[in-house]
DNA sequence: ATGCATGCAAACTCTTTGCAAACGC
DNA sequence: GCGTTTGCAAAGAGTTTGCATGCAT
């Protein structure tokens, strides 16, 4: 991811390499409050506005996903890779699942109970595209 | 819908039917600002507090969905048989796929432009099974 | 008559923006 | 040195809540 950022031109600077170690390798989908809260003790004067901003950064450059699947805070998630994930209905936690699960064929997490399957398309509707 | 309301024991208000009204027979996924505008018209004291509270209770009762499948206001959906949608990258728009499209079996709208297929599982998670 | 529902405003959560100071290149 | 990025605070979108009044049952 860091390579990425280089890539794209952008800055390396020290709070967008400690945003970028806080969630590369963490399945677990943080929200943005979640990966300030693991910044903070290394570096306090880092601003929540910062995180923001820098995620936003990352995903424009497509180095990271922003995942909005249920309502509350956007999780982000450092696959960007086509992928299915299972929603929590009552904390919203987003669990991966296996491979490109176009088709409803992964297996659901272990200790999931799955209460209804849907598939989603991403992309332009008719509308946007004539513009 | 305005029969499962009264099997809920939930009041048959002038607000209540006119919410439904607005949206039950409307594939379009409207907000609540949507719904809200429509109703304006006919029932100039009706307030924005009362169409989300009076959603929420409508989904509390099983009775309608609420979508919030990309950022922006969520969205609501009379149809709450478990089915597919294609959500629109830049405007947000979602529209049904046909069929409970648990695969991805189902064609994508005439004139969207697919960017990727994903497979959502909704239900518990193990944490909060635990409680 | 009783208690649930409404309307209003204010609070709240999540995210974005404006701007001056600081820093990477 | 130049232009991007940061930190802060304030603004903005979206949603929820508290409370007095009103209405369905």
């Amino acid at each position: 991811m860091i390579e990425g950022l280089r890539g794209a031109g952008l800055k390396l600077t020290p709070q967008r390499l400690a945003i970028v170690e806080a969630f590369a390798d963490d399945p677990t989908h943080p929200t943005a409050q979640e990966i300030f809260e693991r910044l903070r003790r290394r570096l306090p004067t880092m601003s929540f506005a910062t995180v923001y901003t820098t995620l936003d950064t990352l995903a424009a450059a497509g180095l990271c996903a922003v995942r909005a699947l249920s309502p509350g805070p956007a999780r982000f998630d450092p696959n960007v890779a086509p992928h299915g994930h299972a929603v929590c209905d009552s904390c919203g936690a987003l669990i991966d699942l296996p491979g490109r699960a176009a088709r409803a064929t992964a297996a659901p997490p272990a200790g999931f109970v799955v209460r209804a399957v849907e598939t989603i398309y991403r992309g332009a509707c008719a509308r946007c595209r004539a513009r």
